[in-house]
DNA sequence: TTTAATTAAGTGTATATACATCTATCATGC
DNA sequence: GCATGATAGATGTATATACACTTAATTAAA
């Protein structure tokens, strides 16, 4: 038992306790929960946010929406992929040809409205279950834990 | 402005809460922290967790350890590939054949020594940075959201 | 005005995630 | 012993994520 591996008990607790672990795994149950409910709407659960977002702001550019959704750029690109080939968004050049204007569809407004009951009834359960109280403290803990890392990418980066 | 989209402002408010949504966030935001961190280690914070869960477990077979950290067996599969094109885990089939059996190998287990510091350090930049109290109420919620998920995925499914 | 620096976005590559399906092995009943 | 069902795991496919790098267009400098 001694013979490889000093094992330290400590450093094990210690890692169960990682923040980055029990996120990452609180967003797997949480992402499979809500992708169950919006099955028959056809989207994702990310992709319905990605609706929510640009039916927010408007006609956003690519970079204006990366910030809003707090993503990777290159990642907002390869996250609308599924949205442009089923047709619920569209995206063309503005003014400064750079620039990337994406903007809801029709078919995605339409997509939206479908969606949104199943949606709204995942989310119901979650705060039903954790219980309003408890539900408010996460999303307040979250929000700061989001203030905080992009104060340390602006520092540390 | 009227011409289409009735635009809903309390469905758009709503949405901005998505208990998925923003734990996604975060989740990215916190996982590009700890990856930076232990970049020196050539480890990124999943893989650093799935050593500290195998020295914690042992030699576990592929469907417990998938259980141990809520992860699909699949995901599980893939996820570990790179450790194993590393070295750092070795998988060999068990008695009954039909298992796999994984275990940390004594370069895993240097890799892991080596990254430990690097991860502590997060971990307590994050616990510094969220207050200690503010931050074991991430976990306790984090722990309660799993736990009704977990219940709601075997009543519901 | 031509050139250099900056900016917006896309691509190459690699990891992470999970559903549907397939394969191999084991256990059970006859 | 053999057929049948159950179980463990891997694969096919699709989405999600982001770093390093490239391309194209704008702005700033000379």
């Amino acid at each position: 038992m001694h013979s490889h591996s000093p094992l330290n008990l400590s450093r094990l607790t210690a890692a169960a306790n990682c923040t980055c672990f029990n996120l990452r795994k609180a967003t797997r149950v949480v992402t499979q929960f809500f992708d169950e409910k919006l099955q028959p709407s056809g989207l994702l659960v990310n992709q319905f946010t990605l609706l929510v977002a640009l039916e927010q702001a408007g006609s956003p550019t690519m970079k204006t929406l990366a910030q809003i959704l707090v993503m990777d750029r290159t990642t907002l690109t390869r996250n609308l992929k599924p949205l442009l080939r089923q047709g619920l968004i569209s995206v063309e050049s503005g003014q400064d040809q750079r620039e990337r204007i994406v903007t809801l569809t029709a078919a995605g407004q339409v997509a939206l409205a479908k969606a949104f009951p199943l949606w709204e009834e995942a989310q119901q359960q979650v705060i039903e279950g954790l219980g309003k109280e408890q539900w408010q403290t996460l999303l307040s803990v979250l929000a700061s834990t989001v203030s905080l890392m992009q104060r340390n990418v602006e520092i540390g980066g």
